[in-house]
RNA sequence: GGUCUCAUCGUCUAAUGGUUAGGACACCAGGUUUUCAUCCUGGCAAUCCGGGUUCAAUUCCCGGUGAGAUCACCA
């Protein structure tokens, strides 16, 4: 806790176990901002001690979610640093010289049962309605320990008070803390050990976890003790939950690969501001946060104690408002992988112009398709648009047909930019004697048998004389039939 | 079962020992010469329950209830 003079060091520490989703975004967000906000460092540290559960690919995975997000980390994997090496199953002589030094100093000690041993320790403890804790079954003189057997910590049982940056005071009594296994029977380490002794050589000063560690704290806390190192803060973060359930967002729980939000056309920004905000805010009003004013205004202090549903509705919105905030030019390069094929054969400066209309109808990059490919295809037509449009339903056929007709004839004569297009399309208004909610209505559908587009004199120009002008001829034929 | 944590609108949250308990998302209704979106206006909607302390409790205390976590040679 007497941290606050060091340089402050925060880590992440996954598991390459696959995919990374929304929790573990928000848990390294957390860990990055406390480091930027203190121009401190962020490190990022591979926990592959699990060879059975790990995943093939999945570092990269991570490496490319963190990079998406604009999570930086200045040391750590692919990076290297003053500690390297930052993947834990190159550092298992450093666990092993640690463990060493329990042995010796008495803390650690070779477990002697097997696994059918210790599955009956623990049923006799069930029947007997009590918790099983392996420290009453400390063998009374432990063999040495070679490495075949697994070495377990010989714990001080106590009750301890601390202060997480997050939840506060917090107790546990003496039943919470037991032997654990400190190296396993492969050779490597538990997390439970190793994460400590990586941390203290790390000099990590802001240790950030999810909820789900808080019971194993006072574990981590007595092995502190033992070790005779000072802990670092202690934050933990309550855990992000699924909309509709009631647990945790897991992988078995359907959580969402980062990624995928990526490639649905979600703004890393806009993600980067929900997560900070799912579980913190600044205690004003305001909603959204650019990355630079997360780092100058996060605190673990206003991180709220209970989990937080992950809504997805509160997610898009946010997306359309960043989508919103962004210059065409960034918005189009940022939409280079979202155009439709028939998109992709017009030039830059038409995909510019059709993406300055629909801006603000975004909520994702992936909506550009829909919302503009009647401006590259030819849109086929569908009279029942106008049959069940509630303007046109009630207007005769053959009138239909007269204002499809005047409307290309004014529009034939038209200069084509959207000022003069407007006035065009009042003097057409004067000139039929129609409302504006049945003739526009009728052209809009004409030129784009599409169920939403922008406003009419945009649309016209943007399409351009020729375009406008068939397809009126297309629809006048139809409505002949 | 043991241990531990949490609890304000449907969701994310603000606030305070005295407020009409505020904002945002979602939803509903209206407005902006068509539609959809944006934008604007309005509406709906919350302090888990019971005791205590107090002139006053959503806020402090205790007890319930509910929810969650953990109890691995996983992290």
């Amino acid at each position: 806790m007497n941290s606050d003079q060091l340089p402050i060091r925060t880590r992440f520490a996954p598991s390459p176990t696959g995919f990374m989703h929304v929790g573990g975004v928000r848990t390294a967000l957390f860990a990055w901002l406390i480091a930027q906000k203190n121009n401190g460092t962020f490190i990022l540290r591979i926990e592959d001690t699990d060879k059975s559960r790990e995943v093939e690919g999945s570092i990269a995975q991570i490496e490319k979610s963190l990079k998406w997000l604009g999570i930086n980390w200045t040391e750590g994997i692919n990076i290297g640093g003053p500690y390297t090496p930052y993947l834990q199953s190159e550092r298992l002589d450093i666990y092993k010289t640690w463990a060493q030094k329990l042995v010796e100093s008495g803390r650690a000690y070779a477990d002697p049962y097997t696994q059918a041993e210790l599955e009956q320790f623990r049923n006799d403890a069930i029947a007997n309605k009590k918790a099983f804790l392996y420290r009453d079954h400390r063998p009374e003189n432990p063999s040495v320990w070679d490495g075949t057997m697994p070495l377990r910590f010989k714990s001080d049982p106590k009750s301890y008070k601390w202060t997480d940056a997050v939840m506060g005071e917090l107790s546990t009594g003496p039943e919470a803390i037991d032997d654990f296994v400190l190296i396993k029977t492969d050779g490597y380490p538990t997390y439970n050990f190793c994460h400590i002794v990586d941390d203290m050589l790390m000099q990590i000063t802001h240790v950030l976890r999810s909820q789900e560690f808080i019971s194993s704290t006072p574990k981590f806390l007595n092995l502190y003790e033992a070790m005779d190192i000072q802990r670092p803060v202690l934050a933990t973060l309550p855990f992000v939950m699924a909309i509709d359930g009631k647990k945790k967002l897991g992988k078995r729980d359907g959580a969402k690969d980062i990624l995928e939000y990526a490639a649905e056309g979600y703004l890393p920004e806009a993600m980067m501001n929900f997560l900070a905000t799912l579980g913190w805010n600044d205690g004003t009003e305001q909603e959204l946060f650019a990355p630079s004013e997360l780092i100058e205004k996060f605190s673990l202090e206003r991180v709220q104690k209970s989990p937080a549903r992950f809504d997805e509705k509160r997610l898009l919105w946010m997306n359309g408002q960043w989508i919103r905030k962004l210059s065409l030019d960034d918005l189009y390069a940022r939409s280079t992988n979202f155009w439709s094929d028939a998109a992709n054969t017009a030039g830059d400066d038409a995909k510019k112009l059709v993406l300055s209309l629909v801006q603000d109808r975004l909520k994702t990059l992936s909506d550009i398709p829909l919302l503009t490919s009647y401006f590259f295809d030819e849109p086929t037509a569908e009279w029942s648009m106008i049959e069940d449009n509630k303007q046109l339903n009630n207007i005769p056929r053959d009138e239909i047909t007269s204002m499809l007709e005047a409307a290309k004839t004014a529009l034939s004569n038209a200069n084509y930019d959207a000022d003069s297009l407007q006035q065009t399309l009042n003097t057409l208004l004067e000139t039929t004697g129609q409302k504006p909610g049945i003739l526009f209505s009728l052209v809009r559908l004409a030129v784009s048998w599409a169920p939403f587009s922008p406003a009419l004199n945009e649309t016209l120009a943007t399409l351009g004389h020729d375009k406008v002008q068939s397809r009126l001829q297309v629809a006048i034929n139809i409505s002949k039939e």
